[in-house]
Formats: structure tokens, sequence, C-alpha cells
DNA sequence: GCCCCAAACAACGA
DNA sequence: CTCGTTGTTTGGGG
């Protein structure tokens, strides 16, 4: 459910809590989210101090010294959770796993079981949507390479572009004023510069009113002010009747504006 | 373009003319569509006798002592010739091969080269439509592990049943009563039984129309007898207009007597 | 009309 | 709403 700017604002917050702390132990309270079965590698983990915090594409990174790291991606439900007390932590509901750091224990949990987390885990070249590799020339080059994908399966296409799910695809592709419906190799090189420029505002923007929304938000989200993926909404800011329709198999929301390429 | 109908007479007739004699030469017209491309292997053949021609689906296998044997299948416009003289076999347009045996060359002609020979094949474990192992249990489990596939779909894939190509799928299917939209999923016991029955009696019923009209025929086909899948028709044998559709990505003739599950 | 392949798309489970 | 796998559909080429 979070998507992109949600977990960039976790990670920040995360990162207050818990930089610098030792990590005490490990539980995995579900071995069968956790890659590859805990054991052995796990154990390398403990009494190593938490370095960083990276978030690419969907997941979040927690870094420790010497390379070693563990990747949590929260799927549709997982969630987050900060408990001071080791009681608390262990009341959380559909516990996942739980990491004991020296003041904190990080929580994650899911209710439907599908988040995953992996140990020393490989990152595939695919840029991420707010990284640098993530270039005009790279998105050109993607479109090109893949001409008849429609633009709003290619935006959330993992292998194209890491970090934007369904909803920020409908609100990139309106502020891009482009339909959802165009085919990713009819874009003219105006739209794909206008579409580049828009991944980045966009999310940005979420970001920054995520923060401001809920400053110290590590779990949920935060969507009441997307202008066109949202159900609460009739009309786009500009006044055009929002219309919804599968696309590429999702729920998509989109507007008349919206240039079919 | 022949059909498991067509090939059935033809193998008959094929025997007739070639069973017991030995073969003096091989000449690959268009080495590209004979496999694997010719050499020591082909030489195995040369002063052996042709002891079997077995049809299984749309191909033709010419058997041979100690297992040796080719397989031809003619694909859309493949021919066989049969040619007492020599300078008749040489006069063939579109030569793809010729087996020249001790009284008669065998030509296998394609004027756009897509047909196919294949020295010492493997033969896949799916049954032929006419033979033994093609039973009706086989049928009901092969539908219930392919529950999504239009029923003519499911027909004509080679991987199901070997045989049945678009004109006697829909012959089949208007026999059966079972519209080509059906899901292979939904037919009921009873539907199945009666397709069953169907695909042996309609291709058994086609060899005999084919044998009486064309008791000599080893290349073309005959189609006039068609119940449904014939564009000279504008009804079936009942008096129901029959509709021409695409279906499956082929075109599909059908009526409204025919239950869509 | 045949078969194979690749891409796109749908369905399902985890 | 997520991802991966599997199966189905479609289009093109030989």
């Amino acid at each position: 459910m979070p998507e992109l700017p949600d977990l960039e604002v976790f990670k920040g917050n995360l990162e207050k809590h818990l930089l610098g702390s030792p990590l005490l132990a490990i539980a995995a309270d579900s071995p069968g989210n956790v890659l590859p079965p805990k054991g052995p590698v796990v154990d390398q983990f403990l009494h190593q101090t938490l370095v960083d915090i990276q978030r690419i594409g969907k997941e979040l990174f927690f870094e420790f010294a010497d390379q070693k790291s563990f990747a949590v991606h929260l799927m549709l439900n997982g969630m987050f959770h900060l408990c001071p007390a080791s009681d608390q932590a262990a009341a959380v509901k559909s516990p996942i796993a739980r990491f004991q750091f020296h003041r904190q224990t990080l929580v994650v949990s899911d209710p439907k079981r599908l988040c995953k987390i992996r140990f020393m885990p490989k990152v595939t070249p695919v840029p991420d949507a707010l990284s640098p590799e993530f270039t005009l020339d790279y998105l050109k080059e993607r479109l090109t390479r893949n001409p008849l994908l429609n633009i709003k399966a290619f935006l959330i296409d993992q292998k194209m572009v890491k970090g934007i799910g369904n909803a920020y695809a409908d609100e990139i592709l309106w502020a891009s004023r482009i339909s959802p419906l165009s085919r990713s190799g009819n874009l003219p090189p105006e739209a794909v510069t206008e579409l580049y420029t828009r991944i980045q505002t966009v999310l940005h923007e979420a970001i920054i009113s995520i923060r401001q929304k809920a400053p110290e938000i590590i779990r949920g989200e935060i969507r009441d002010f997307l202008n066109v993926h949202n159900p609460r909404r009739q009309t786009s800011p500009t006044g055009q009747p929002i219309r919804v329709q599968k696309v590429a198999s999702k729920t998509t929301y989109f507007t008349e504006e919206q240039i079919l390429y």
C-alpha cells in the first residue's frame, strides 16, 4: 500500500530512531517470509551497528558494517513498528520479524504475510526513480527498447524503473498530460521530457506533503492529496471529470486532458 | 491444408506404391527444410527397404529397418508426388526433397517452403486423435488440467491431441453441438463424452468420404462434404444459418445449435 | 490452412 | 495494492 514517497518518509523517521544503534537480537516470527531461511547468516548481524537505511524502489535496506544488510519489502500490507519496551514488541499482531536494537525494537508485521525480508540481498541494476542513475537518456532508451507497452504498464514495471506503483503512475501521467493508454514507443520527445520531469516533481512533492501531514509516520500511507488517483475526487484540479478504468490490469484514474499517443 | 483424414488416405496410397521398395537415393533440394542437415545420418537410409508408413497427427513417418525413419510434415502447402520416371521427378516445381525408390521417386514439394522433413525424429508422447492412447479419461484429464482455454483452441492444440486442425475442429464441435467459444473446463461430463465420440466418428467418416471421392489421392484435400466449415454452404444440415467468426485467432464456422458452456 | 516464437496480458498464490 | 509464476492470447515470420 505505501509507495515510494511514503517509504522515503518512513526511511527518514526510522533513521532518526535507529541509526548508530547496535542490533542485539533478531527473531523470525514467520520464517517463510525471511530469505534465506535465517541461521548462520543472520548471526553475523548481531552486535553490529546500523549505519544507514537506504530506500531503493519500494524496499528499505538496513545497512551495517562490512556490506552487511537486510532488505524489507512491505508488499501490500506490511507495517513497521517501533517499540521502546519488549513487551510492546511482543504484542504486535501478525509479526513477521523483530529486530531488537539498543533502545528500540523494530517489528515488521503483515496480516496477509506477503511482505519479504531478504538478508544479504542482491540489488538489480535497475535505477530507482529518484536516483541519479535514472536519467532522461535512460528513460528514452527503455521506451524505445520496449515500444509496445502501455505507458502505464511501463511506469509500474519495476524492471524499467523502481519505485513507481499504481497510484503514483496515475499522478505522474496526469501531471504530464499523457494518457495511460498511450503506447510507450509513441511518445514524442517533448512528452518524454515532460514525463521525466514530472516523475521527479510528483514524487518529490508527495514526499514533502506526507512529511508535512504526518511528520512521524513509519507505516500506513497518506494519499488524500492525490490529484486524480483518489476515490474521493470527482474532478481533477482543472475541473475535468475523472475516469476510472482498468489499464494493464490495474485500476486507473485519468481524465480527457491526457493526450493519447 | 490437408488434415488428418486426408493424410490417412495419402498414407494408404503411398504404402500401395512404395512398401517393400528399397530407397536408392535421397536428394535434398531445399536443405533448410530438412532436419538435421543431411549428411552421414541420411546415408544410413540408402538401400534400406521401406517397411511401413505411419501417420501420427499431421505427419507421415516413413519407417525402415532398425528403427530408422524420417517424418514429413506438409504444413500449409506441402505436396507429395510419385514419379515413375526420374525426369518427371526432376520437373516437379518447388522441390524440397526427392526420395528415389526402386520403381518410383517420391517428391516432396512446397511453393512456400514451410514443410519439414525430420530424419530420426523424436516422437512426443501426445496421443493421436485416432490412436488407442487417446481415451475418454485422457481427454477428461487434459480438459480439467487446462480449464481456461476455448474448446476450439484446445482441440487444435497439438500438445493436447494430435491431428485435429481448424476445419475438423469445427466439424467435430458442430457434430457435438458444443459452441467453439465454450471454456474447456466448463463442459459437463455428457458433453465431454459426446465430444470424445464425435472426434472418432467425424474423423473416421471423413476418411471414408475422401477414399470414396478420391481413391488414389496423395496430395491436395477433399472438403466439399464438410457440414459447417465450408464456404459453399449457408446452412448446416439441420437448416441453421452458419456463422463465421474468428475464434482463438482462427476462422471458425458454427451455428446457434451449439451450446455455449 | 501449420507450427514456432516472443510479447502482452490474465489468473493465481504467497 | 505487490511480486512472481504460470498459463492464455495475439501477432509475425518462415
